[in-house]
RNA sequence: CGGGAUGUAGCGUAGCCCGGUUAUCGCGCCUGGUUUGGGACCAGGAGGUCGCAAGUUCGAAUCUUGCCAUCCCGACCA
């Protein structure tokens, strides 16, 4: 059948790529690099944008929205971002098009020129720190507390599917504080957000912890973040969080007057996560058979196949069938029903384990008779008669169960993939046997790192946080080191 | 931007080396019917600038040249 997806085995790339595309979350569009997110996929989303929103509303935030557009100017006042992001960005430089004299269409207007260029946004903290500087003047104006939805624009080399694309959606908070230490407070809070979502929302484990010099985001003190292990045993950072000390501040000359009528610079940090969360989902769960959603994020959580006999079965079933959905909304779960009579059950079947629906309940004249129906569970695959009374109490129970057990699933998977590497050789070895986190003393030069990149593609992830302080050599150039640090390769 | 590969219907493809009627097959799509407990079946049907342009030739999907696009591997990156 074409809707057969390749196997992690044969090819991991297509087999996330089949996912992608055959479970119906997205596709490449005509625009080099872009993707349409489909119905499917976006609802997806949607969920997790909710959940996520309620949680910034919940510690303070409110939302805002900035323009897509920043002046060239804007992106050069801070030095170390506009290194980070030069290379990368969609550049506007005409505002109209004409017909071409010589009839070949139509061209960029050579007259429409911009005086100066825009740039899309690949990030949003230049223009919005300028508009903080009208926003900030006194102490009782911090902290500023604000998040933005939107798209953004890195024009990468290469894509994925919601690993890379070059227009993605996603969130950023930018906020100002008053001291240095409440702005890193923030930052921590906002990582503590991301890793509470990732886990208890997506049933992903992350790590937390902050990055080193190399891996900063650009124009940061210090970047925090969550990295999550995909099951090709490649990590994935999942969300950021930066501390940017005075940096945008200083670049953008946002003072405010404190208590004691003193001007002083304020304390910044923003945070992201985009719609690559959703790539780490699709990693992390899915199987050789499509996707595997979890019960709190999926779009449905339960669907209900009619299995019909002639004609006249309809009528029982579909009542019947009315009457669980009725049932289950009222517990608040996100159930279908799909009586499409164009496609039989069995292919039903195999369509809504490939879009990673947690629960399937099949109807038919014979479980109407025994008063049951058919339960079968996406992630076991586990199939079984259960009474149709109190089923709405029992699917809710079975939700909650899938989403534990695909966590501890992912969980189990991840502990096992982080391993001690104390040699060279070990480090080399781990690496080509199955990946993962290696955990490994570094000796905290930019050099060392550069090079174990160069010579194995890891990268250090993360510092863990609450790390343990442990004495111990560098595994590649044997200087003696503090604590342990994660490496790993990643997407 | 370097190295490699590929462009034939919505998708996946055969044909190309060795030029020759109306471009192959499967899936999907449309119509009608029979069906429905693991991707149904029968009958009929629609759908093509063979990536684009030029050249060679009586004749080009097929040979030549140029261009374009996409994918993979690097460099870059959330």
């Amino acid at each position: 059948m074409n809707k057969e997806i390749t196997t992690r085995e044969k090819d991991y790339s297509q087999w996330y790529n089949d996912l992608v595309i055959k479970g119906g979350l997205a596709d490449y569009s005509a625009v080099r690099g872009c993707m349409v997110i489909k119905p499917y996929g976006f609802a997806l989303w949607e969920n997790m944008r909710d959940e996520l929103d309620r949680k910034f509303k919940e510690t303070g935030h409110v939302n805002a929205y900035f323009p897509l557009f920043i002046p060239k100017s804007f992106l050069s006042k801070e030095a170390a971002h506009v290194e980070g992001f030069a290379k990368e960005c969609a550049v506007v430089t005409h505002y109209r098009l004409k017909n071409d004299p010589d009839g070949n269409g139509i061209i960029v207007d050579p007259d429409a020129k911009l005086e100066e260029e825009l740039i899309v946004r690949p990030t949003s903290e230049t223009i919005i720190w300028h508009t903080y500087k009208d926003w900030i003047q006194s102490y009782r104006d911090l902290p500023l507390l604000i998040n933005q939805w939107a798209n953004v624009v890195r024009w990468e080399m290469r894509t994925r599917l919601f690993l890379r694309t070059a227009e993605f959606l996603w969130q950023e908070g930018h906020t100002a504080h008053a001291t240095r230490g409440e702005a890193i407070e923030e930052t921590e809070k906002m990582l503590e957000v991301y890793a509470d979502f990732v886990e208890d929302f997506m049933a992903v484990p992350v790590i937390k912890g902050i990055k080193t010099a190399g891996e900063r985001f650009a124009g940061a003190e210090e970047t925090y973040c969550i990295e999550a292990l995909m099951q090709d045993g490649k990590a994935l950072q999942a969300g950021t969080s930066h501390f940017l000390g005075q940096n945008f501040a200083k670049a953008f000359d946002v003072q405010y007057l404190t208590k004691e009528n003193k001007l002083e610079y304020v304390w910044a940090t923003s945070w992201g996560v985009s719609t690559r969360l959703i790539g780490a989902l699709i990693m992390a769960h899915s199987d050789d058979k499509g996707l595997i959603l979890p019960p709190r994020i999926a779009p449905f959580q339960v669907v209900i196949v009619p299995v019909y006999k002639g004609e006249e079965s309809k009528v029982p079933i579909n009542a019947k069938a009315a009457a669980l959905v009725q049932e289950m909304k009222a517990l608040g779960i996100r159930v279908k029903f799909d009586d499409n009579d164009n496609n039989r059950p069995g292919w039903k079947f195999a369509e809504y384990e490939l879009k990673g629906v947690p629960l399937r309940i099949a109807l038919g004249l014979r479980d109407i008779e025994n008063n049951v129906v058919e339960m079968a569970d996406r992630l076991t695959g586990e199939k079984k008669s259960v009474s149709m009374d109190g089923l709405g109490a029992l699917v809710q129970k079975k939700l909650s169960e899938i989403q534990d057990s695909m966590f501890t699933k992912a969980k189990n998977f991840r502990e096992n993939l982080i391993r001690k590497a104390d040699t060279w050789e070990s480090f080399v070895s781990f690496l080509d046997d199955g990946g993962g986190f290696i955990s490994a003393h570094w000796d905290g030069t930019t050099e060392t790192e550069d090079s174990i990149k160069d010579k194995t593609k890891a990268t250090i992830r993360c510092i863990p946080l609450n790390n343990t302080m442990e004495d111990g050599v560098c595994i590649f150039s044997g200087k003696p080191s503090k604590q342990r640090v994660l490496f790993a390769r990643a997407y």
